[in-house]
Order: structure tokens, then C-alpha cells, then sequence
DNA sequence: ATGACTTCCTTAGGAAGA
């Protein structure tokens, strides 16, 4: 495979959106898609129109709510965990790692966490630390690894069109900023803060005060490169247009492109 | 500001999202 497009995208509801999904999974044709926010059973899941569109996938579905999917173009992906490591009681399905194409892709929906405080707060911050301590066994795997998802954090105010009526709420509390940079800290690359520098770039508006029409955005998916991943990225965006179709998801797709892997170093003749 | 929109689940309105 000469490059890689892995994408993630908050979905909203896939069995409302199907068609708008297989409309961008023709148009954009990513390698690898990690999908949130199913709001579906794992029964429900519309595994047969993905296999006409041409992806395999894996999926941790919940009836309602939450949920993570990883899709493959034209492959299926091995599932390799699914759920967070760390509380046996979480019933939320939020997380979902899967090998493909050479690449391991863990998919993750990161607590909302409003209102704050109280104890979705708290629910978010201690998923959040799981999800720490599990990034730092697969950081230090050296396995090449991405981490996609929404992760309901705006990671600095460059993030956000304007951050006054937002103050209050927990995608922009200092604490789930402080978790997202001692994530990063571990020694991840996020994927399109570094590749578009200081430059505005959001991937969530809300269906609330012709946000979308004002781009009045939010960035809160977010792609993280292992160490050797890094050095391969050769290309990132958002898909926009996905959120002036009709009947949107409120996200955008997030993507990036990654380099082939450098070949071995020829053996001296 | 218990707001606004939109989904799900169910069939009138609550829960949840961000």
C-alpha cells in the first residue's frame, strides 16, 4: 500500500445516516474510518450496506447511546481490545482497537462530561486517566499506533471561534485540557494541530445559532501519531462539506494521510 | 437562560448530546 488515509467521525446516529455515510465513504474513500456515536445495538449495526460500500468493519455498539466502530476499505479489521482497560463496571461503549493494514487504531468516544461539576464531570476524568494509562502501554509498545475519536475536548482557545460562552462548559474545563496535554505529553503528534500550525480548523458545529453557517466551530476530534507514525504523515483535513449536506451529523470527518514505511536499508554489497 | 437543534425510543415528550 503506497499511503494510508485513516479518518474519524462522529456519526450521530448511523442508522439515520447511512446514506450520507456510503456518500462520503464513495467521495473520500478512507483506508480506515473509526466511527462514533453509533447509537445503535450491536444487532442493529448496518454491517451489510458497509460490505456493499466495500469496508469491513468491527463495531462495540450500546442501544441509544455511545458506541465506536472501525471500518476497513476493502479488508477487515482484526479486533484486538474492546472496551477501556481499567473499571469492569463501565457500560458505556467507548472504545474499540483494532490491527489494520500493518497500523494499530484504537477508536474512542471520550465522555461529554456537562454538565460540570458533578459526576459526568467525574466520569470524564476518570475515563480520561484510563485512557492515559492505556496510551502509554501502546505508546510504549512501538508499535506504530493511532489514536482516533472524539475526544470532547477543545485542547487550546486556537480550537474554538470564540470561547466566552463556552468557559463553563467541560470540553473546555482546565482539567480536561490538562489531561489532553498529558496525554500528548506521553509523546503523541496531533496530527492536524501539527500540520495546520496556528491555522482555524474545527470539525464540530452545533445545530444551535446557524453555527454552521457562521463557521462558528469547535476542534474536539483529534488524530494521535505514535513515534513512528509521526515522521509518516504526509497529509491532513477535514471533509467540511460532510456538514453542509442536508440532515447532518453535527461533526465533520478528521483524516490523515501517512507515508508508506520507509523501506529497509539495503544490506552493503 | 431548565434556552436554542437533533437523535433515539416511542408515538408526546424525556434523555442526552456539546
Amino acid at each position: 500500500m503506497p499511503a494510508i488515509k485513516i479518518a474519524t467521525f462522529n456519526i450521530n446516529g448511523i442508522r439515520s445516516r447511512i446514506g450520507a455515510l456510503r456518500h462520503w465513504l464513495e467521495r473520500e474513500a478512507p483506508d480506515v474510518a473509526c466511527l462514533q456515536e453509533l447509537k445503535t445495538a450491536d444487532e442493529s449495526f448496518p454491517a451489510r450496506e458497509l460490505r456493499e460500500a466495500g469496508y469491513g468493519a468491527v463495531w462495540h455498539g450500546q442501544k441509544s447511546w455511545n458506541g465506536v466502530a472501525i471500518l476497513a476499505r476493502g479488508a477487515e479489521p482484526v479486533e484486538v481490545r474492546r472496551g477501556l482497560p481499567g473499571d469492569p463496571d463501565d457500560s458505556h461503549s467507548r472504545y474499540l482497537e483494532a490491527a489494520v493494514h500493518g497500523i494499530l487504531v484504537g477508536c474512542l468516544y471520550l465522555p461529554n462530561g456537562n454538565p460540570q461539576p458533578g459526576p459526568r464531570f467525574d466520569y470524564k476524568l476518570a475515563w480520561f486517566a484510563r485512557l492515559i494509562d492505556h496510551a502509554q502501554t501502546l505508546f510504549d509498545s512501538g508499535h506504530p499506533v493511532v489514536l482516533a475519536g472524539d475526544y470532547n475536548v477543545v485542547p487550546t482557545d486556537v480550537d474554538i471561534y470564540n470561547p466566552r460562552s463556552w468557559r463553563k462548559d467541560a470540553l473546555l474545563q482546565p482539567e480536561s485540557r490538562e489531561a489532553y496535554a498529558r496525554l500528548l505529553a506521553q509523546g503523541w503528534t496531533d496530527a492536524l494541530r501539527t500540520h495546520y500550525g496556528e491555522e482555524r480548523i474545527y470539525t464540530f458545529w452545533d445545530y444551535f445559532r446557524q453555527h454552521w453557517q457562521t463557521n462558528s466551530g469547535l476542534r474536539i476530534d483529534h488524530l494521535l501519531l505514535s513515534a513512528d507514525l509521526a515522521p509518516r504523515l504526509r497529509d491532513a483535513g477535514v471533509d467540511t462539506w460532510v456538514r453542509g449536506e442536508d440532515h447532518p451529523s453535527d461533526h465533520a470527518p478528521a483524516w490523515v494521510v501517512l507515508n508508506r514505511p520507509a523501506a529497509r536499508r539495503k544490506r552493503p554489497a
